[in-house]
DNA sequence: CCACCACGGCTAATGGCGTTAGCCTGGCCG
DNA sequence: CGGCCAGGCTAACGCCATTAGCCGTGGTGG
């Protein structure tokens, strides 16, 4: 139970202040506000210079994916090692997503240059997903739920005024057959078809 | 059965043509081809000259996006007027935004300035959701799962060679009761932790 | 002890982006 | 016929990522 992550490739030091400082931007200002001026702001210095340290963009994106990956992974390898029900799962993905949000909105947005990320990071991320359903299609099956839920849900494309933990805990049910993932729920009629279609909410704490 | 989608507010001539041209230029580009200067010279002038006609970028991706809800309700409530079940309906969902892979992408990505939309529109277009749920919350996860699938499915983000016609059906079973929602599927199997976390493909001809 | 070199900063510049200001022309209407 | 204005244009600004090339400083080998 519970493997470790597999090992990121050392870096250097000055490296990791850049990758940092950028996760610092990132949380603070948003996917929009990381920018090569912004993140040697952050250190002290001039744009140009960060080309010493990073190859590109890209190459700074990738470690925060890469760190991404990693907390995601934990969190979710955590809740199996307690819990262990499809409810746990989703409520730790969840909770992890809406502390993170600019950060998992960077990690999965867009294609993923999945062959320069440590070699196994993606399979071992993931792999609560397949524990907790037991086969391969219903865990891509859940895991698409669960990242459609959190994206829809950072992004406020829910009707503000949806009981989202409801819904939440449908998807649950649906995948799992226990009870729901989080609070009891409201009402249980409640919603036009207007409910179908946003709450935003920002970062919350565990 | 199947009510008329909300009507868009007309726009003058010359506005229809620069939305037309953007959507030229989006569905062979992508949305990081889609440029106020590249839409400017589908239209054989400068880019300057558009701001003759729309406010600014952002007024042409509305335009773009409340034409794709119209496009994609329409598909919806045609599955539905045939068949009716959750498999079709998810079928009829994942064949649109196969079909049009850049303009759901555009439609789908980060908030929606929904107070801009046509009204009703995004009510209208997730209707299908909640005629084949019956109830609200569980007609959010139902698209929750779906935007899931077809949001990773073009972005590549699910491994090679996993069979998503499978997951699908996964999806729709856990959600319906139904069987698959697309081809009997493959070998039962077939899946090591890497089936849970990416295939490509294009554009699709329904 | 000093010469060298490479590390890590800098400025200047390029080309692309959205957008604004201001000019000009051709057709329509009074 | 005269004026107006719709709809084009060029020039320019500020931001973006990125490149080229310069230079001080610190450590190391001769």
């Amino acid at each position: 139970m519970r493997p470790p992550a597999p090992p990121a490739p050392p870096r250097s030091s000055r490296v990791d202040d850049v990758v940092a400082a950028a996760r610092r931007v990132l949380d603070r200002d948003g996917p929009a506000g990381l920018t090569m001026r912004s993140v040697a702001e952050e250190l002290g210095i001039k744009a140009p210079s960060l080309y010493k340290h990073v190859a590109d963009k890209a190459a700074i994106e990738l470690e925060l994916v890469a760190a991404a990956l990693a907390e995601i992974g934990e969190a979710l390898h955590a809740a199996l090692s307690e819990g262990g029900t499809v409810a746990d799962l989703l409520a730790a993905y969840r909770r992890e997503a809406r502390c993170r949000p600019n950060l998992y909105r960077l990690a999965t947005a867009g294609p993923l240059p999945r062959e320069q990320l440590p070699p196994g990071l993606e399979d071992w991320a993931g792999a609560p997903f397949l524990t907790v359903t037991g086969e391969p299609h219903r865990a891509q099956a859940l895991w698409s739920f669960a990242h459609g839920m959190v994206i829809l849900e950072l992004d406020g494309r829910f009707p503000p005024g949806s009981d989202l933990d409801r819904t939440w805990a449908e998807g649950a049910a649906a995948f799992g057959g226990e009870a729901g993932a989080a609070q009891p729920a409201g009402r249980p009629g409640g919603g036009s078809a207007s409910a179908v279609a946003s709450a935003a909410g920002g970062p919350v704490e565990p």
